[in-house]
DNA sequence: ATACATACC
DNA sequence: CACTGGTATGTAT
């Protein structure tokens, strides 16, 4: 298994023993080396403290199942490698290097891009504000799950993602580990989500003198694209860089580390190169590139996880970019006629998605697709408590839903379910008419909050028609987790931030375009290395008329541009303007962390909501 | 189209 | 005491 250098790419021996699987499952892997203790010997910690339980059960039969399909796709590989004569291998290696070759076509070192990292954010802002804890090993989170820990617990292996009540475990007995460390006590912060959104504002107004479209993945990331504040200013990439970081240090208390790249993905991996409080450049030559890719392992590629490296472990024996490269035809063998395939290929030559969005006209879509609510509890089966519980995710829901700009409505809502066993299962029902809120909803004007809360309720109660039936379905259950999820909205563009990004847009290329937003706006694609559905214009005018006119059109086929009347989509695009003026002027603040408008008094209150409130 | 699995922070 | 939550997307059926 792929579990780090120690075993690159021996397959597990099929019954070998529990720890055969040496914990493909922790995610522990080359480019998560935990800092003074021994990746084995706390996969194998981790192993032993958890090896009964049900999680481990279940994460176990994920992984055989998955580790059974690779050994497969690599024995069908063999075979039909054995059959090709000589001939054949050689014409398909030339076909190879004609793919790579117009790879290449698609390269653009024009642009400079930066990802910005806080270190260890939510840690660091605990430790700024608690200057005691600094030599002590804290992790912000719980017993069930920890969010981060600071550089002193990661010495005795304790990390992002790990269960707190092993964390304990480790800190009590770093020598079980590896770690030099002397035996502690792991002090735990429960997180304060509503202080680091505050820190991450900060961050965010210094990030925007650098890029103002800037984006922000998460409150300790975001993407900016240099190449006009450079330009403009006349400064190279790694001063302005390392002077924003300077100021982000001095505005907040907090180090960041960055990246510097000729796209994002190079950018976001060169971030964590020089970690923490520092940063790296990989410059703009194909050579530069080639040279930074070449030694990295293929898990340090943003959509590369632990399963896909086994995968390309297993099947090719492939460990680092170089040896991908190197066996492209093998590659496209392996995940012929995938999305994997493609995003490989390019991935290894250091070429990111938004490249080839920005040639091909197919664009990333910045709006919201889903919103969901779950919770995880004591495994239970009594159905009125299960039904309670739904009828309280229901609630949720439809308040997100109401405080989304515009309010949403989905034509498919889910449930999901997770058994005590960690069986996971997901039910939806798709709907002629969507669920939800009608886009005029909030704007009420005396009796607004009465007929907010009616309008929630009525959509809380909708919901949970829905969805118990397909609840009771599943008794008798003994369920440790439920959630809901709507999708497919009325409304493709959900928040005020994204629909300013649509405005920078139009305005900087002018009426006439016809693709729709720039994917420079942000890393959409950068995962997946596929481009996601465009916002046509034809979004953008049902969002203009949605103001006048409430007739549902979720149905209706896209409008084409094309047929749009010259001139139109200015016009659009200037009332859009002028209509986000007064919405901001009007309403409150702009969650950073979904981009919904919410009144200012509920600011604290309702960004706490994303994380259950703790 | 639906369900399930993977990935990211 | 006991392995998250929200969102997107890829893959299989």
């Amino acid at each position: 298994m792929a579990t780090g250098s120690s075993a690159p790419s021996a397959p597990a021996p099929p019954g070998s023993g529990e720890k055969s699987h040496l914990f493909n499952f922790t995610g522990i892997s080359a480019n998560k080396a935990g800092m003074g203790a021994d990746r084995k010997l706390v996969a194998d910690f981790v192993y032993e403290k958890s090896k009964n339980s049900q999680y481990t059960q279940h994460q176990l039969e994920l992984d055989a199942k998955q580790q059974a399909r690779a050994e497969l796709v690599a024995k069908e590989l063999r075979i039909a490698e054995a059959r090709m004569s000589e001939i054949e291998l050689l014409s398909e290696r030339r076909k190879i290097e004609a793919e790579l070759e117009a790879l290449e076509k698609h390269r653009d070192l024009s642009r400079t891009h930066c990802v910005v990292d806080m270190d260890m954010f939510y840690a660091a802002v605990e430790i700024r504000d608690q200057p005691s804890l600094a030599s002590k090993p804290v992790a912000i989170g719980g017993l069930g799950m920890i969010s981060t820990a600071n550089y002193v617990a990661r010495l005795y292996g304790v990390r992002a993602a790990m269960p707190g009540f092993i964390a304990v475990e480790m800190v009590r007995n770093p020598a079980a580990i590896g770690s030099k460390m002397p035996p502690d006590e792991l002090v735990f912060i429960t997180p304060n989500f509503a202080k680091y959104t505050q820190v991450a504002m900060e961050t965010r107004e210094i990030f925007r003198q650098y890029d103002p479209h800037f984006r922000a993945m998460s409150l300790d990331e975001a993407y900016l694209d240099l190449t006009d504040y450079l330009a403009a200013h006349g400064v190279s990439a790694e001063a302005a860089v390392q002077e924003m970081r300077d100021r982000v240090k001095a505005r907040t208390g907090i180090t960041c580390s960055a990246g510097i790249g000729p796209n994002r993905m190079v950018a976001k991996i060169a971030s964590d190169e020089r970690k923490p409080d520092g940063q790296s450049q990989v410059l703009p030559t194909r050579e530069a590139v080639l040279e930074f890719m070449d030694r990295l392992p293929v898990r340090k590629l943003p959509g590369c996880g632990k399963v896909l490296e086994n995968q390309i472990s297993i099947m090719l024996g492939v460990q680092t970019c170089a040896e991908l490269r190197a066996a492209a035809a093998r590659v496209k063998r392996a995940f012929q006629g995938r999305k994997t395939c493609s995003f490989l290929m390019r991935a290894c030559l250091g070429l990111s998605s938004d490249e080839l969005a920005e040639e091909g006209g197919e664009v990333g879509n910045v709006a919201r697709k889903s919103l969901s609510c779950e919770r995880t509890f004591r495994a239970e089966s009594e159905p009125a408590e299960l039904r309670g519980r739904l009828r309280d995710l229901c609630r949720q829901v439809s308040e997100d839903m109401a405080a989304s700009v515009p309010p949403l409505a989905g034509r498919v809502v889910a449930l999901k379910t997770k058994a005590s066993s960690f069986e996971v299962r997901n039910k939806q029902i798709s709907l002629i008419q969507p669920v939800g809120f009608s886009p005029n909803f909030g704007k009420g004007g005396e009796d607004g909050r009465e007929h907010a809360e009616q309008e929630t309720a009525r959509v809380t109660q909708e919901l949970y028609k829905l969805l118990e039936p397909v609840l009771e379905e599943q008794f008798p259950c003994h369920l440790r987790l439920m959630g809901v999820r709507v999708s497919s909205f009325r409304d493709q563009r959900a928040t005020l931030d994204k629909g300013q990004q649509l405005i920078s847009f139009f305005q900087s290329k002018g009426s006439e375009q016809q693709e729709g937003p720039s994917a420079g706006a942000g890393p959409d694609n950068l995962n997946t290395g596929m481009p996601k559905p465009q916002i046509q214009e034809a979004n953008v005018i049902d969002l203009d008329s949605s103001q006048e006119d409430q007739r549902d059109k979720s149905r209706d086929p896209p409008v084409q541009s094309q047929s749009l009347p010259k001139g139109c989509l200015k016009r659009v695009v200037e009332r859009l303007a002028s209509r986000r003026a007064k919405r901001i002027r009007l309403s409150g603040v702009c969650c950073p962390v979904c981009g919904v408008r919410v009144p200012e008094d509920q600011a604290n209150r309702h960004v706490n909501a994303h994380y259950g409130d703790q």
